[in-house]
DNA sequence: TGGTATACTTAACAGTGTAAATTTAAATGA
DNA sequence: TCATTTAAATTTACACTGTTAAGTATACCA
């Protein structure tokens, strides 16, 4: 029969396509300053179409943010593949992370800026790719303090440091790009060893 | 005469009101869900009035801005009288930063986030109220690597990491209000601390 | 009292997100 | 093959947005 099945697909394929063009709009343009009618445009359908696919527009910034977490979390996991040293890793991780922002800045600003705005009460739901980024750094974390490398704070602290040290020379930089940063790198590497040296027992 | 002074002095007092209404609304609301008609209703004046005041909704929400961070700055100098131990003075100061933040999480991030993305190249001008800001952490940094307690990176390293620090966990904790954090203050705490461990010799 | 500068308002433009009703097109069963 | 059902996309409409330009009223000064 397979008609039911083709359908499907090019349901899909027109779902992607406006999560495309979504995408690239709100991170060239900005999330306010993009228009359903401009999605809209770009694809070449209706702007009502669009309705049809995703409840409305915070959905769509929704679905597109979880697709950057995938990205993110694709990255991460990678590195934990050549897995030496924990804090060497740990390191690593933390250095990604920020040039995952600092490479995608929009992006990394819908996700982890914008769309809490727009999605109240989302607290990393339970299953969702935000929650296995979180797991992620759990698991980093607590390989370090195991190995009594980290002093004995419980391994939730220990990791919300972290991602307040990076998540926050990641807003710093993205956002006021005119401030006179000391060297961008140095300033990154700076604040990840002071937290990493902070944190050992 | 005295006349002038009074229209003056009049239109004063309409900026000011103007400022009021708007930072109530932009708080309670969010700047994106405020309209210069919902602004100028409040004060009952018709919304062009507010054009005769102010270059735009922009420059509205930089005068707004600008007395969030004289409130922060205030806060923070009240803490420097008592100045006993530079490291105890330095801690309070991420706290009252911090707390303040979570005090006014709106004002917060319209002066953080927000407005950084509508005031394209505001890099902390001369003589704004953000960079004494930043130059009130500059000297507190300053003095703890004097006194030796800190390690001989720079002095704008140094306070760019504090920065990075308090930045992030304020704005983690404002934005992911559901996320299951730590206790609140043991957190703020905990990353204030880290920081300082790390920066120390 | 007449003229002028100041303060404010009205009207208008081109745009917004989205709900409801309607049209078009395709898939199905007889 | 043709009528019917179903799905997909569109048209229309509403109430709203920031901002400009033109117009009006008021208070001041000579």
């Amino acid at each position: 029969m397979g008609t039911k099945e083709r359908r499907a697909r090019e349901k899909e394929e027109l779902r992607r396509q406006i999560l495309l063009a979504a995408r690239e709009l709100f991170v060239n343009e900005g999330y306010e300053n993009v228009s359903m009618r401009k999605i809209a445009d770009k694809i070449e359908y209706s702007p009502t179409t669009i309705y049809l696919y995703f409840k409305d527009k915070a959905d769509l910034l929704d679905s597109v943010c979880q697709e950057t977490l995938l990205n993110l979390l694709n990255r991460l996991e990678q590195l934990k593949k050549d897995n030496t040293d924990p804090i060497e890793t740990l390191r690593k991780s933390g250095k990604t992370y920020v040039e995952f922002g600092l490479k995608y800045p929009q992006d990394y600003k819908l996700t982890f800026v914008i769309r809490p705005q727009f999605q109240k009460g989302l607290g990393l739901r339970e299953g969702t790719v935000g929650e296995k980024v979180f797991d992620y750094l759990r698991a980093m974390v607590s390989e370090c303090i195991q190995q009594k490398i980290f002093r004995q704070v419980d391994v939730e602290t220990t990791g919300q440091v972290m991602w307040s040290a990076v998540h926050g020379v990641t807003l710093l930089l993205i956002d006021f790009p005119d401030f006179p940063w000391t060297e961008k790198d140095k300033l990154i590497d700076t604040v990840i060893h002071t937290t990493i040296e902070g944190l050992k027992a």
